[in-house]
DNA sequence: TGCCTTTTTGGCAATATAGCCAAATACTAA
DNA sequence: TTAGTATTTGGCTATATTGCCAAAAAGGCA
């Protein structure tokens, strides 16, 4: 039942996992206006470069973007234009969570 | 930028991580069908029980499903409807992966 | 070449997650 | 009450993740 489908959900498991991270969400959102420098990324989160570089390659091992060295530079873009459609399914989670929230104040 | 936003995205990001992982998926797919309670699902993923309750009880934390006690049993079912369009994209990206690995061959 | 900028990599410490066993809890039924 | 079944919780170890710093790569330009 779960055990001959095993591989097929760890691999959906690995997408998540790579998407499950507050900055890496602000970069796939980032992402969906067009691509991106790791500079820009870097200055719009606030964080260490290298923690900016590790997330980057995080999305891309998982195949959510890809890379484009131009210059000294390195520019991210999406791979997969459905990510909005998902978010909407996540915040409906969240807006139960508030309705949860509201009914026990 | 992201600073503003940190709480909204942490949000997001603890429904996905809710989400991220093998046995979870495999309990959101099934429960899609209908509730089961926790030693259907046992069974059909073949870990520890106490496993899989630790399991649900992080979907149930993350607003994912709601349980319902009955008898000695307890039935768990899906708050949200749209996991599978979630999936679909997931499986998008998964699709490129594959894609990649045949052209390195 | 030498210097500067951008990005990646290695290493480390702190923290979080996973899965098992054993024990506790909760309910059923005799 | 006692025994049996279903589920949760505590505790433990192993493993993974995160984020920083320092250093290495890689390219641009004087």
């Amino acid at each position: 039942m779960f055990q001959q489908r095993k591989k097929q959900f760890e691999a959906r498991a690995n997408v998540l996992k790579a998407m499950a991270h507050p900055s890496r969400l602000f970069i796939i959102e980032e992402l969906e206006k067009g691509e991106r420098c790791v500079c820009d990324l870097t200055e719009m989160i606030g964080a260490d470069v290298s923690t900016i570089s590790k997330h980057l390659s995080v999305l891309k091992q998982a195949g959510i973007v890809v890379d484009d060295k131009r210059g000294n530079q390195v520019f991210y873009q999406l791979r997969v234009p459905c990510v909005l459609n998902f978010c909407s399914c996540v915040e409906s989670v969240l807006e139960l969570q508030a309705q949860d929230h509201a009914a026990t104040i």
